[in-house]
RNA sequence: GCCCCCGUCGUCCAGCGGCCUAGGAUCCCACCCUUUCAAGGUGGUGACGCCGGUUCGAAUCCGGUCGGGGGUACCA
């Protein structure tokens, strides 16, 4: 495909409908917007689509806004936290949120209407619906597309409406034929012919406007030069580019803007001219992502501990690949290879295991310190509100000191941050809990409790760092006469309560001689 | 039904008419290392949906077919 020059300057926009929480999806089209306004040096707009009032909540608003935050996809206008919590914004062509723009949308549509752009559609949804239906089941087999010349309202009829105080909504008049062509930079040009298109309703008979009027309206209000965006969307690019030019004809968004007090169009703003459709992201059984698939909501991961640039390597990947093929990438090798003509064009599945082996490969090139500060947040709770905290929020200078020298036993066995709270609790609490299975297959087995009373008399002297430990440890296993496995196991569920733990010797040091003497001497109580 | 999009290992990508007995990543399997679990190392299994056509030559171009997805809302 030929290079698409995007237009200067750049601005670009997420903008999801707040409604639930943040999907993976909607994650990586925000990323993708992200990254191009990051590599042109450009502008990226979050804006808030609530125009749906029975749907549109401000708690998943604010979901919203903190799931962007954590992932780190910075945005330059949109909806901002105060610092008491309350809701704030930022950029010079707000609000940023549709429902603070209705008037603007009023502005519009009565000047769209006053050129016969638009018309009144005095028909119920309940009368739409029958009419669809007799339209299907019809002979000629025409699809029921609606148009303004197949119901038009003689002069009577319209007087005698609005007489008896009738509602309407108001549609955009689309062309009855020919064509038009989107220009996609994921999928080229495709066309669409006029009369299977529909005219939307874009003023709703409440008076409320629909997306295709607020989207289109905002998006030339506030300068957006490439809309990059799911395929969901595609079919619906045809209407919003007739309203693009209906909208700048003749400065009618200009004086809208104007007649509201609305800030107002920079002058070498055009309307978006170049789309780039994302291909749908589903899950592994190719079925459209849901929760069925396990995590899906961008909360999801941060509780399950992967981190937001694992989560930002692997999103980017999902449908692109920079030339050399290489796929761990830091996020200014992403901003500056990163190209919306190389995206690919089918569904991409969402693969959490490799999305895991990324996570754990970028675990083990954490520093210590920052490792350290990140398991703490996991233990704490502070990525999520729903788990049972094992250690103080924020933590106690004991509690970072445990984790502190936790994190070199723990660092290279972990794939998410989440498993330590498998590993953490023996460090952490006086009491261990035994495992009933670890104790049944190591503990009860026929002469441990000899081999474990021997363990802690050879214990009972030695100077207590890994490497006496592991010496003197070897050596009561050669006294003996068994093999090493046969004598760590049963220590290892002794001081730590199940068979997988960090390597022996640190475990022990770390527990320290007393609290270690002690599980010794209360194993002894379970073990055959 | 109608409109639009898509189709290379299980999965994500590479491949742009000969460099392809199709490459990488992930998963899976085996072996090595090993005090458990990991990590690490080595090796392996595994794909061009199908049928035609164009061409000396096709994963790559064309047509058809089958399959999947999206849309068909006074949701976005």
């Amino acid at each position: 495909m030929a290079e698409k020059p995007l237009t200067s300057p750049v601005r670009v926009r997420f903008c999801p409908a707040p409604s639930g929480w943040l999907h993976v999806g909607s994650v990586r089209a925000a990323l993708y917007n992200w990254l191009v306004a990051r590599q042109h040096a450009g502008t990226f707009i979050f804006r808030i689509e609530d125009t749906d009032a029975t749907r549109a909540t401000e708690e998943s608003m604010r979901s919203m806004m903190e799931a962007l935050e954590w992932i780190g996809l910075d945005w330059d206008e949109g909806p901002t936290f105060a610092a008491d919590g309350t809701l704030d914004s930022r950029g010079a062509y707000g609000p940023y949120r549709q429902s603070e723009r209705h008037v603007l949308y009023q502005a519009v549509a009565q000047r769209l209407e006053a050129r016969h752009d638009v018309y009144r559609d005095y028909r119920t949804s309940e009368e739409l619906d029958a009419w669809r239906a007799s339209m299907r089941t019809s002979a000629d087999g025409n699809p029921p597309v609606v148009k303004a010349a197949q119901f038009a309202h003689s002069e009577d009829e319209l007087a005698a409406y609005a007489q008896e105080g009738r509602t309407y909504s108001l549609r955009l008049r689309t062309p009855d034929t020919g064509q038009v062509i989107v220009n996609d930079l994921v999928r080229g040009e495709i066309t669409f012919q006029w009369e299977n298109i529909a005219d939307p309703v874009i003023i709703r008979s409440d008076g409320s406007a629909t997306y295709p009027l607020a989207n289109a309206t905002d998006d030339v209000a506030q300068g957006v030069s490439l809309i990059c965006r799911g395929e969901d969307l595609l079919s619906v690019t045809p209407r919003q580019i007739v309203l693009y030019d209906l909208l700048v004809k003749d400065g009618l968004i200009d004086d809208a803007l104007a007649a509201v007090n609305f800030p107002a169009r920079e002058a070498d703003w055009e309307p978006p001219r170049v789309f780039a459709h994302l291909p749908m992201v589903v899950g592994m059984d190719r079925k459209k992502l849901s929760k069925r698939h396990g995590s899906v909501a961008l909360q999801e991961f941060r509780k399950h501990g992967f981190l937001p640039e694992t989560l930002r390597n692997y999103l980017a990947l999902l449908g692109w690949a920079p030339k050399d093929g290489r796929e761990r990438l830091n996020d200014d090798e992403l901003i500056a290879e990163f190209d919306l003509n190389a995206v690919g064009r089918s569904a991409a599945a969402f693969d959490v295991d490799k999305l895991a082996a990324f996570n754990g490969e970028r675990i083990r090139g954490l520093g210590q310190d920052e490792l350290a500060e990140r398991l703490l947040a996991q233990l704490s709770g502070a990525d999520s509100p729903d788990i049972i905290p094992l250690i103080k929020n924020p933590p106690s200078d004991d509690e970072r000191q445990v984790v502190r020298k936790l994190v070199p036993l723990v660092q290279e066995r972990m794939q998410q941050l989440d498993e330590v709270l498998q590993y953490a609790p023996p460090f952490l609490s006086d009491v261990v809990t035994y495992d009933p299975a670890s104790v049944a297959k190591v503990l009860a087995k026929e002469g441990t409790g000899a081999v474990l009373e021997t363990v802690t008399a050879a214990l009972a002297e030695v100077s207590w760092d890994a490497e006496a430990l592991e010496a003197a440890l070897r050596a009561t296993a050669q006294e003996l006469g068994m093999g090493f496995g046969k004598l760590a196991q049963p220590v290892r569920v002794a001081v730590t309560g199940t068979t997988v733990s960090p390597p022996l010797f640190d475990t022990l040091e770390l527990l320290g001689r007393e609290v270690s003497r002690k599980r010794l001497n209360h194993a002894l109580t379970l073990a055959g």
